[in-house]
DNA sequence: CCAGTGACGGCTA
DNA sequence: TTAGCCGCCACTG
């Protein structure tokens, strides 16, 4: 699924919705890391513009991309009832002034885990 | 068609 | 070191 493409929306969507699907349970990536595994490097911004599409899917977990920060930029467009802090601090991530403490250790790069 | 707006990130001051 | 600026490009009014 590595490969590097043209932008073909929707297909480009897809593919970062299956990378996310990929991130392990208590960990994190980025949305760079993510263009950048996708080919896409420069174009971070379109994965975040995927995963607010992503949002109302269940079977993403949307909450484990955050940006460089490490910090919650999208935490606002979660349900207000499971908002995104909520979500990991339930898999054992602990975040603190809408940060991952632990970034630098939790953070999960599919480029050099995936290959 | 044109301009404004981002769940970003790298570079410059 | 912290703040801005700019490139990226889909989407909206």
């Amino acid at each position: 699924m590595k490969q590097p493409q043209a932008f073909n929306r929707r297909d480009f969507y897809a593919d970062v919705w299956e990378v996310v699907r990929l991130v392990p349970h208590g960990r994190v990536t980025t949305y760079g890391a993510i263009a950048r595994y996708l080919g896409a490097a420069g174009s971070s911004r379109m994965v975040g513009y995927a995963l607010h599409e992503a949002a109302t899917h269940d079977d993403i977990p949307a909450h484990r991309v955050v940006n460089r920060l490490g910090m919650l930029s999208g935490q606002h467009h979660f349900p207000q009832d499971h908002p995104m802090d909520e979500r990991l601090m339930q898999e054992g991530v602990a975040v603190q002034d809408a940060r991952v403490v632990a970034f630098n250790t939790l953070f999960w790069d599919p480029a050099t885990e995936l290959g």
